[in-house]
DNA sequence: GAACGGCGGAACGCAACCGTTACGTCCTGG
DNA sequence: CCAGGACGTAACGGTTGCGTTCCGCCGTTC
């Protein structure tokens, strides 16, 4: 019976007060105003800031990262870092994640939410693409697929996210290379 | 005439307040409480909590990583590497740096402090690092400084402070591995 | 021993937000 | 046509924090 385009209108506006004022000053006044909203409808869906925020934050994360299979390690690579690099240069994301990571660090079930949401699918989607690769012959069988996962998306992550440097036209090209090189290295 | 003791435990209060419950939440009175002492003493100092806060991180941030040359571009990495992940795993550390970060996508005056206090010296020690090693002969002429800084902060940021898993034994020989592979490939 | 000034403590008025409640409106289904 | 329920608005009492002010205490300086 609670109407949709009112949920819509406060999932919305979560996310836009995350990335504006971070979760530690997102108060649900603000998000009912920006939804144009009364507390009560907001009071009505959920019963507090962190069951909302967790809900909506999880959710939006759930859908996520296909597991590339290309039939090649550079083009799984390619497009995994086509696919990360985009999402991460979402002016929404690129603002709420970093803010949610910190304050995973001090909130317990935030970072089980986001552990859930986010981490065990990308150490899935790393240890396919290893899978596949060493399967193929194109990386030697002992390497890492965790030491990968950290050395694909640590430095667009620590670029984008963090140091919020524009890429460079051959930045991801570079990096697949290099991140090539460097797993044969490690085998 | 301000007296440096307590000068000193507001210092130390802001620090692990920004800890505990990041700069969002950071209230001068929580600061007082923790620094057991009277706001007044906070206001004489200050003259409100983002001229405090930024003041105090960036003259700890100031004192940073020193330039290493050790002779060979393994020895530097090395050092950097240990350097580096020494700090990121250091509790206060590990947890303000994330969070300011954070705080810095929405705050241009932190996002600066920040810029000058840990970015710029960063890359300092990247361009260092790098002409060393390719006037040594150790890599390749066209290296890039930028994407080496990326390759090697990146997977250690995104280890230690960002998924926070801590790092087995040998997983910094194996980045040192891995990097120097990854560079040597994209020159 | 008196003046000075930093100190902690307490209280101020103000603002924001919490979570809850009461009310009147509007839409929907029966 | 009427009952039910979700809606927005407004107000509630309570909490927290702001930045300021005033007080009495105490160590320093002259």
């Amino acid at each position: 019976m609670l109407r949709g385009d009112i949920t819509r209108a406060i999932r919305d506006a979560v996310m836009t007060e995350l990335a504006v004022v971070g979760y530690g000053r997102l108060s649900i006044e603000a998000v009912a105003r920006r939804a144009g909203v009364g507390k009560t409808a907001i009071y009505r869906r959920w019963s507090n800031k962190l069951e909302m925020v967790l809900e909506i934050v999880s959710d939006v994360a759930g859908r996520s990262v296909p597991l590339p299979d290309t039939g090649s390690f550079a083009g799984d690579l390619q497009l995994l870092l086509m696919i990360v690099s985009r999402a991460l240069q979402h002016r929404i994301a690129s603002q709420i994640i970093p803010d949610l990571m910190a304050e995973a660090s001090r909130n317990p079930q935030i970072a089980e939410t986001l552990q859930k949401a986010l981490r065990t699918h990308q150490q899935a989607v790393g240890d396919k693409l290893i899978g596949q690769a060493v399967a193929r012959g194109e990386l030697p069988a002992g390497t890492d697929p965790e030491l990968a996962v950290d050395l694909l998306l640590g430095p667009l992550y620590w670029r984008l996210a963090v140091a919020r440097t524009p890429l460079p036209d051959d930045y991801l090209d570079k990096m697949i290379e290099a991140v090539t090189a460097a797993l044969k290295a490690t085998g």
